[in-house]
DNA sequence: GCAAGCCTCCCCTTTTTCCATGATTTTGAG
DNA sequence: CTCAAAATCATGGAAAAAGGGGAGGCTTGC
């Protein structure tokens, strides 16, 4: 039986292109594309393809976030995480989210048929360009930051001062400090340029 | 006379889609594809096409500085930017270095054989969003920055204070400060945060 | 219940940045 | 060469952040 497969992606020619890599292939079964979020849950909402080849960066909505919600109403979809960047922050997030494979957008044909069928049989398929990624930098994870330290960091690179960033939130400058603290302590940086270098990296502000 | 295209991009995809989408177009000769600015140079040392595709990120070189090295030894070829990233400030740089046009990837095959036409016959070819994002953004430029408040901007998003960046740079601190204040300046912002966040949002570190 | 984590608040000292102003030397393009 | 821009250095004061404490109330999960 041919294996379904489904694509959402917002870059038309990345679509064809990968529509056209597939071609060839006989058992796998081509369902169709969707270019963003919304009409892609809306196509799973009707069918569901095996394997859910998805970008990382959709018009509407982040990739991350759209492979969190299809896997808590679909888990049976495997999900294929697919982007232009190799990065890691993308790729463990992806993970955690319940993807089972990640691939680059400078994939050959011989490696998305790879991720595919690895996926398919259960395991887990990273572009090996990814992969290399993940081990360089294994220890330097993400920072698991607070509600409160999120909307504290996404105010300070807009420039605000403690005091506004407190009169923002309605609490205390001593309180915005602690947070400040806190941020600097959990990215392990001295300072808040060094702060919001990595908080961009991370695609947090 | 078929209109002559070769496309340089490292996402192997992106190529094979617009291959698959020009296949039907009669007058267009597909020559081929590099996957890196380096074997691009040397394929356009034996042969030029009409129109170069050509990707704004390459591993090897940044698409921005090879459109303007391609201009200058070959100038009669038109060149068509193509990247994911509907940012003013790439589009910007790559017509001011001699492109003829700019499309995303996320673009029809309309949009790409109209890009096509439209540059063979002399015009300026915009993806919609693209010139969209041209006009409403017309207003807020790049700051220009010098060499050495580069450098002092890249060593302050590293979390160096003045005082290393003095001795990184041998200057001494109060020059730092120049720069830095110049920075602020150019920059239109009121602190280092805010510095921080509009630099790496225009990719400058 | 109770521990853990989060959010809140305060104090103090030191360090660093921000801002204004002015001036000299170096460099680079025309 | 010449002129403008860039890079260099300085003084001094006000504002903000960094770094170190300590502490109470609040959910949340085991």
């Amino acid at each position: 039986m041919a294996i379904k497969i489904f694509i959402a992606d917002d870059h038309y020619m990345v679509v064809e292109g990968i529509r056209s890599m597939l071609l060839q292939e006989k058992n796998i079964e081509w369902m169709g594309h969707a270019m963003n979020a919304a009409s892609c849950m809306a196509f799973l909402y009707q069918q569901q393809p095996d394997v859910l080849l998805l970008d990382i960066n959709m018009p509407d909505k982040s990739g991350i976030d759209l492979c969190k919600e299809i896997k808590e109403k679909y888990p049976e979809i495997l999900i294929i995480g697919l982007s232009s960047f190799n990065q890691q922050s993308y790729i463990q997030k992806m993970m955690q989210n319940g993807a089972s494979g990640y691939v680059l957008k400078n994939a050959s044909r011989e490696e998305i048929v790879s991720a595919i069928e690895s996926v398919i049989n259960g395991d887990t398929f990273l572009s090996s360009e990814a992969s290399v990624t993940m081990r360089e930098n294994k220890d330097a994870q993400i920072p698991v930051i607070t509600r409160r330290e999120k909307e504290v960091l996404q105010l300070i690179a807009e420039g605000l001062i403690n005091k506004e960033i407190a009169e923002k939130l309605f609490i205390s400058t001593t309180t915005v400090d602690t947070h400040r603290n806190s941020l600097l302590s959990k990215f392990d940086v001295k300072n808040t340029a060094n702060l919001i270098k990595l908080a961009a990296q991370y695609n947090l502000i």
